[in-house]
DNA sequence: GCTGAAAACGCAAAAACTTGCAAATTTCTT
DNA sequence: AAGAAATTTGCAAGTTTTTGCGTTTTCAGC
């Protein structure tokens, strides 16, 4: 009988647990888990992060978002160790007194929330769903206008671009759903292409591409830069070899974001 | 056999009893969850800072204007009730084909989150918790850019001011902090002022301003308009009577949103 | 203005949380 | 496959939060 849960596991269960249940004690968790209060407390403190839950005395609620926005759970779900990886990798990249462009998307959000607080940056991003989450930016924060895109939670459109047509930045992020050699870096909705097209055009700097392994050879609707454009791919381990080499032929450093914090 | 609720856990189990029996005592309550009277206090003490409840001697009763329970948000708010007519009474005034400009604040949120769903309606704003909070939006539904502002949850800035300045509207609906005959209408930061200024400033039509009773006679920092600039009130019934003759001779339509949804 | 009940207050005990650290487990290397 | 590196885990000391009780104050009804 396999009695110790590996983390992942663990919290796997911890989620489901809430789900069903809306709310629970440290103590109870324990129980279901075999687990000491320490662990358990260290694993809320993780899905906290994750914003699946929200601590309180004696345990965890389940974060409101979840309950109405059931499709959310599954979205922010998906790779969700890797994009948190990568979040954390991309926002080491940036530097104080930087300029960034960030776009929408789960992964990027992940950027947005593990940006260092104490520092001279500026961010600009159509990325709602960061701003939300966040709690008090350490940061210049500026979202760009829109017209309000429900689905992705980020904006698009004409004040978007004349927003952008003000600033240059030195470095962009850009969260990806699909990226290939020969079709390059796509996206879902018109909109946003224009947004990062436009991002990329007033980036002085580094494109910075950020997309789990599960991206890797998806072409999605629209085109927002080739392959050639891309100056550094921020990715995870689980990305494959020929990869990461037909990357090095186009001269694009990849950055994996591995399980233990030291890279290559 | 559960032992012992956590904290989190007790307030939820006495909302439960509150929104089912619309009044309890505390004694009650204190079988009810096996915890003392001190505690039980702290709870409702505790609620009744969120909204929920009113405390008498011997218990508390529901507070009677409270919202379904998914919208947890607004209960922090002070007067949600009023705040929630006046928003479904200043939405009903926005007609096919209109284009509105909305600022930020909890009675603006309302006015957005009511306003219907079937028409050509446009809106711009620089709310970014209605967005949030928001299903679907079934009008055009346009963000301002601009420095993002935690606390309000907004935007303001140069960014907000270009955009405005692309746009016309026929309507402004203006949620503001504080409204006095001599001072106008004032907020308590200058980059909303700013933007609300603009508002104003391009709107070629009515100018709606939104604020229950508590807003009257309160002067905040910054002026966005005299008390002339405003062609309606729509606030609750608990306003003076003294105001609302001011407000006719200043020719501005005040308009009551009452407790009964059956007006005189 | 009295009187019994309820609420506020202060305090001490208990429960829960945080942090640092060493043991144990897993993963990686050779 | 054995050893090394690193993460994870549980424990313990120290801190914070919560809780319950005794006392004082306030409150509603008479």
């Amino acid at each position: 009988m396999s009695k110790a849960l590996i983390p992942a596991q663990r919290r796997e269960r911890i989620q489901e647990y809430l789900s069903l249940h809306k709310i629970a004690r440290t103590v109870d968790l324990c129980e279901m888990l075999d687990a000491s209060e320490a662990t358990v407390r260290r694993d809320l403190e993780w899905l906290e992060q994750d914003g699946f839950l929200e601590r309180t005395h004696g345990g965890a609620v389940l974060n409101q978002r979840m309950i109405s926005e059931p499709e959310y759970r599954q979205r922010a779900q998906h790779h969700p160790e890797e994009k948190r990886r990568i979040g954390a990798l991309a926002a080491s990249l940036i530097e104080d007194g930087d300029i960034v462009f960030i776009n929408s998307g789960t992964t990027t959000t992940q950027v947005i929330h593990q940006i260092r607080s104490d520092s001279e940056i500026t961010v600009f991003t159509n990325n709602l769903n960061a701003a939300i989450e966040m709690g008090e930016p350490g940061f210049h924060h500026y979202l760009l206008g829109g017209e309000y895109q429900h689905r992705s939670k980020s904006m698009a459109g004409r004040f978007a671009m004349e927003n952008l047509k003000q600033v240059y930045a030195n470095k962009a992020i850009l969260g990806v759903d699909g990226i290939s050699l020969k079709h390059g870096c796509t996206v879902p909705t018109n909109g946003e292409a224009e947004v990062v097209r436009q991002m990329i055009e007033r980036t002085m700097g580094q494109i910075i591409v950020v997309a789990d392994h599960s991206k890797w050879g998806v072409v999605s609707n629209y085109q927002i830069a080739t392959i050639d454009e891309i100056d550094i791919l921020v990715t995870d381990e689980a990305l494959d070899k020929s990869a990461l080499d037909a990357l090095t032929t186009h001269s694009i450093d990849s950055l994996i974001a591995k399980t233990s914090p030291i890279n290559a």
